[in-house]
RNA sequence: GCCGGGAUGGCGGAAUUGGUAGACGCACGGGACUCAAAAUCCCGCGGUGGCAACACCAUGGGGGUUCGAUUCCCCCUCCCGGCACCA
């Protein structure tokens, strides 16, 4: 074949493409005699086209695909797409296209640009979540989940907007606001289904020692995400209306119950509702507390605001009168939905009394420390060094001691127990959404809400709705909400609400290997291949995506579907690719957000930044700082050009060259030429030894020159092994540079080291190498060619050159025998003449010798 | 606010995890080639002082441990991710 002199990527990944398809070079088998390798990106979803987090994702998970491959695996990466969400309904309101019109046109699209990116994908296995042989299985699962009590029904409190009447998501409440009707969004409690993943709390905190292949940050905030906290759950009694109650409490500081001063509810708590009823203060102020979004984030750093009920409760061992307050900042949803209040030993609780003049009491001391109510001090807060005081007979015990005396006391009295608590919340499931997973239950005036029967499944979702903003457009589908009910046969109402989108994501590598099967969830096929080796994703899903998706397999093997207890054996945390983010407010309160290709920077006559406009109409725009590159903040960059305009072994160079895959990359694309430029010259390069002849390179040089491609080869493998490809894909340069420096192409060390650059590289620009390692002749196929390993023998040397430190800074370097003791090398070092002119006569103290890399010398 | 992470030249980043700070690349400056430009190739490139050899300073800021700290410990600042209905 005729090799072009001219790089040509777009010619060559063409027809590498195409050879790839022909060949089914990418189906993956579930029999083999290789250990398999099951290696999974997180699965986009079908915003419309690819952003730079998808080609930074893919590429890196493709990366890891081929190098696998090349070590001996038998490697099955699958694609598909999460296909539901809120983004096809905001689409379809503003194009009035139906979201799956929309979601199927952004698939097709975005699959072609998936191709052009050359992935290793068995396409034969894809699935979006969107298609009724998907989400049946989601359906069979719920009701399965429903028999055993693992899915039930409960309140839950959902952001809504009074104006368009409906329920909005966190991301559609902008300052405490609808999005489109810029209306104060208020709190309601509606009907919903739970998932019970608060069963699996303790299994799913212990397991995450059985990850040992995930990142130790990813681990832990799961782990501070489930929050197990030891405590003691306790009542203050209290008579009310001529009956006696109690207001349960839960609290980790048992030790400081006798500083208790106040009790605090949350304003959805009943007697925060009872004390409304005859006082219309505390009424406005709970109404009040109705109006915000229900995010944590808000709660957390509003200002913390109480009115007092007039209600007073009985403390529990002191037997003193305790007023009972409203406090905005007391969550329902976490314990009790009710606090103790302890102004003397917790941060909070002591602002909040200085606030409101309540009183604060002392009950811990230190020692050597003196308290005051004029500031809070940190060491109020200290369990382990504190000691009780002014508690009665509980004085002088220290944390432990205390909280097992208090807590046996409480026992004693009726009034509360020692508990483990968790922060995990069950996992509220419904969604009063059209674009989404329905929800199998059928509402019955006679029978009540009644299970969807196995054989009615899948419930289908009519594809042909366009949502106009208020309320879910199920409601008004007659053909959908209008049917038999299952058990007795009458009229009924189908549930319109759909499942969480996260239900979808939590299983769908199970799926990948069985795709095709209708008939069961999961199969041998599945066994085969799971758990996935290695799923590589955004650092954002380290908490809700892949927390669900370890429930959801712990339940599925509970159900005796699978054996495997975690699905994802080694996790890559991909950083964030991030852009500025520019907006304006526009009169009704609604943020308008500007891609930054569209905006131009001013500068002032000191090249100094002072704004930014937008270019269509020259008006300024607000810069937002920096955020991750998503449709919602329009600061996304448009990959496609950048391949299209250098080809994809360029784009994912430039990528993989750009940052270490799990660092936050803030967007630039000024250091693409390099790579264009690196690329060029392999195949220059290429053509140059292809074409021959020119001068034999001497032995001497050839030595040297295996030296160095083997010195770096060996790093390399160090970096491939711990996924930092940045310094894989530099590695690769210095092989070209060192290989380049030779004054000929005649030689043992180009034809070795040629073969050594294009199987480094292989994974990162498949194309390139595909090609050069055909066009000069190592063989028919690179994708299965050995993985490149260092020969020792190349390494060895007769000298090595030592680092010279006078008191640790560096004073020159000597040469010495590789194997030159101790003892010789300072004989060595003390004899070198720049050594003897630093030291000037001072007496030596020491000598510290590292072997082969340096010598400090303290006087 | 809480949890997790980060900060190294003009820029992206490297430093075999306590041992030469700035690999590799970008940008920039100089030169070669060219009628010229592009492309390509060669040289230089953290700061200050010095003709130079070289010296001093320098890894967000402040302390500490150590013969030696970008790396370990404490405090602080700023930035990023998550906070349960964005995915």
């Amino acid at each position: 074949m005729y090799m072009q002199q001219k790089y040509n990527p777009h010619a060559i990944e063409r027809d590498a493409q195409k050879q790839w398809d022909e060949s089914g070079a990418f189906r993956a088998a579930e029999s083999a005699d290789k250990p398999k390798y099951y290696c999974l990106s997180m699965f986009p979803y079908p915003s419309g086209k690819l952003h730079m987090g998808h080609v930074r994702n893919y590429t890196i998970g493709d990366v890891l695909t081929r190098y696998h491959r090349m070590k001996g695996y038998n490697v099955l990466q699958p694609m598909g797409w999460d296909a539901f969400g809120l983004p096809a309904e905001n689409a379809a309101m503003a194009n009035n296209v139906p979201p799956a019109k929309w979601t199927y046109d952004n698939i097709a699209y975005m699959k072609k640009q998936l191709m052009s990116l050359g992935l290793a994908i068995d396409w034969s296995r894809e699935i979006a979540t969107c298609k009724p042989d998907y989400y049946r299985w989601n359906q069979w699962l719920f009701l399965r989940m429903l028999e055993k009590g693992l899915v039930y029904k409960k309140t839950g409190t959902v952001n809504w907007d009074p104006v368009d009447q409906t329920v909005l998501a966190n991301e559609q409440v902008i300052e405490g606001r609808g999005w489109r009707t810029g209306a104060v969004v208020e709190k309601r409690e509606i009907p919903m289904y739970y998932m019970a993943i608060t069963r699996y709390a303790d299994e799913l905190l212990a397991a995450l020692d059985t990850l040992p292949g995930w990142p130790e940050r990813v681990r832990a905030m799961q782990a501070n995400w489930i929050g197990k906290s030891y405590g003691v759950r306790f009542a203050f009694p209290y008579t009310l209306d001529d009956k006696d109650g109690k207001l349960w409490v839960f609290t980790t500081r048992a030790d400081t119950i006798m500083g208790v001063t106040f009790v605090a509810v949350a304003a959805e708590h009943p007697l925060a509702a009872r004390a409304a009823r005859d006082n219309p203060k505390l009424a406005a102020f709970v109404e009040e507390c109705r109006h915000g979004s229900v995010m944590e984030a808000d709660m957390a750093t509003m200002d913390k605001k109480g009115m007092p009920t007039g209600i007073f409760v009985v403390h529990p061992l002191s037997d003193e009168k305790i007023e009972v307050w409203v406090g905005n900042y007391v969550l329902m949803g976490y314990g009790e939905g009710a606090v103790m209040a302890v102004p003397g030993h917790d941060e909070r609780d002591f602002h909040f009394a200085k606030q409101y003049q309540l009183p604060i009491s002392q009950v811990v001391d230190v020692a050597g420390k003196t308290f005051s109510v004029d500031a809070w001090q940190d060491w109020y807060a200290d369990k382990e060094n504190g000691r009780c005081v002014n508690s009665g007979k509980y004085d002088g015990l220290a944390y432990s001691a205390a909280v097992d005396a208090i807590a046996a006391d409480l026992k004693a009295k009726g009034l509360g127990e020692k508990q483990v608590l968790y922060r995990l919340r069950d996992w509220g499931i419904s969604r009063q959404r059209y674009w989404g997973c329905p929800i199998p239950i059928i509402h019955c005036n006679a029978c009540g809400d009644v299970p969807v029967p196995d054989a009615q499944l899948p419930v289908v979702l009519p594809e042909d709705c366009v949502p106009d903003g208020a309320g879910n457009p199920l409601n008004k589908r007659a053909d959908f909400v209008n049917c038999a009910c299952p058990a007795c046969g009458k009229p009924a109402r189908r549930e319109t609400d759909t499942m969480d989108t996260f239900v979808d994501s939590s299983w769908y590598y199970s799926r990948y290997p069985c795709s095709d099967n209708d008939k069961a969830m999961v199969d041998a096929r599945t066994s085969y291949w799971m758990p996935v080796d290695q799923y590589i994703g955004g650092i954002e899903h380290a908490i809700l995506h892949l927390l669900y998706s370890r429930f959801w397999t712990k339940v599925m093997r509970d159900f005796g579907l699978v054996k495997y207890d975690e699905p994802f054996a080694n996790l890559l945390t991909q950083g964030m690719v991030l852009n500025e983010i520019f907006s304006r407010k526009t009169d009704s309160g609604r943020i308008v957000y500007f891609n930054p290709a569209d905006i131009e920077i001013q500068v002032d006559d000191k090249a100094n930044r002072c704004g930014a406009i937008l270019r269509s109409d020259g008006q300024p725009v607000e810069s937002g700082g920096m955020g991750t590159m998503s449709k919602s903040k329009n600061n996304g960059v448009d990959p496609q050009a950048l391949i299209d305009e250098y080809g994809a072994d360029i784009a994912r160079f430039f990528m993989m060259f750009a940052s270490p895959p799990e660092d936050t990359l803030v967007w630039n694309d000024a250091g693409v030429e390099g790579s264009s430029r690196f690329l060029k010259r392999l195949w220059t390069y290429g053509v140059r030894v292809r074409n021959g002849g020119g001068p034999t390179i001497a032995a001497g040089l050839q030595k040297t020159t295996r030296l160095e491609i083997h010195t770096v080869l060996k790093q390399a493998n160090y970096d491939i092994a711990r996924h930092q490809f940045n310094t894989v894909a530099s590695a690769s340069m210095k092989i070209l540079n060192a290989l380049d420096r030779l004054a000929g192409v005649e030689g043992e060390v180009v034809r070795e080291g040629l073969s050594i650059l294009l199987r480094l590289l292989a994974p990162i620009t498949p194309h390139i190498s595909h090609q050069l390692w055909r066009d000069l002749g190592y063989g028919e196929d690179i994708l299965s060619a050995p993985w490149p390993e260092t020969d020792e023998a190349a390494l060895a040397q007769d000298e090595i050159a030592l680092v010279v430190q006078i008191n640790g800074k560096k004073r020159g370097d000597v040469r010495v025998p590789h194997d030159a003791d101790r003892a010789a090398i300072e004989n060595i070092v003390m004899a070198d003449p720049a050594v003897q002119k630093h030291i000037s006569g001072q007496p030596v103290k020491k000598v510290i010798v590292v072997p082969g890399r340096l010598v400090n010398i303290v006087v």
